[in-house]
DNA sequence: CTGCATCCCCGCCGATACTG
DNA sequence: CAGTATCGGCGGGGATGCAG
């Protein structure tokens, strides 16, 4: 059950299931900012069997720029999905590895692909008949 | 379990739980990119309820532009998560509707808002803890 | 090996104005 | 009421080069 509270100062905010949702500044965005970039949600399925090293995160996914890969990292480790690691070694290796948070967060991750590829080509076949149906 | 599995032609696969998700024609990508933008999980949840018109879900989220609400309604519609039924009155009315497809993706979502709202409050410290340690 | 800095393109999205 | 059309900013993200 949704439903739409005013609140004193003009902030709103929206129910669902019971769960205070303001609009102004919303949980549910700061995930979706992280699970909806291009590569995190697959930076994290790479590190769910256990810690990897940035060249071999490179490797599992390879058609991520180092930049992004870089960058995807830093902002998963600064919202707590993930640790850093600096191992002190010549050349030095720098170790990555989910946090409980990110272990949590994976869990949500495994539902999504498995909804997406029991469902995906029902999405196909609709995008399909819609595109078809304009034409 | 994940592996990565490379096939005949050079497609790169990995599996995750015995799903495979080639990596150059992602079905998660396709769910991410419609739950990713901006407004697209926000329309879903004000279809929770039940079918909404045009400008019921304007009111539902009060600082979406019209251009935008219609947009997103148009993409979901295309990807099979929603209809749109337009009435003939004067003025025209038309109504948007969540598919089966949508309240099954609609699970999905409340599980995300559950997890955020138990989780939003460890994400912030984690934020401000990096923060404060880069100054 | 693991990063940071720079340049630059392109697509998302907001603002605004106009229609049946 | 429910759209469509156009313009423009801003930021995500790719390519490349340099550094410890």
């Amino acid at each position: 059950m949704n439903k739409v509270v005013g609140s004193a100062d003009g902030e709103r905010v929206i129910l669902i299931d019971g769960v205070p949702m303001s609009m102004d500044d919303c949980p549910v965005r700061d995930v979706l900012d992280s699970v909806g970039g291009k590569w995190t949600s697959l930076m994290i399925l790479g590190l769910a069997d256990g810690p990897r090293r940035f060249s071999q995160l490179r490797r599992f996914i390879p058609d991520i720029s180092q930049r992004m890969l870089t960058q995807t990292l830093r902002d998963l480790q600064r919202d707590g999905y993930l640790t850093r690691t600096v191992y002190p070694t010549q050349p030095p290796s720098v170790e990555y590895k989910l946090t409980p948070l990110g272990h949590s967060f994976l869990a949500l991750l495994r539902s999504l692909v498995q909804w997406s590829s029991e469902n995906h080509t029902a999405i196909r076949a609709a995008r399909a008949a819609f595109d078809a149906e304009q034409a």
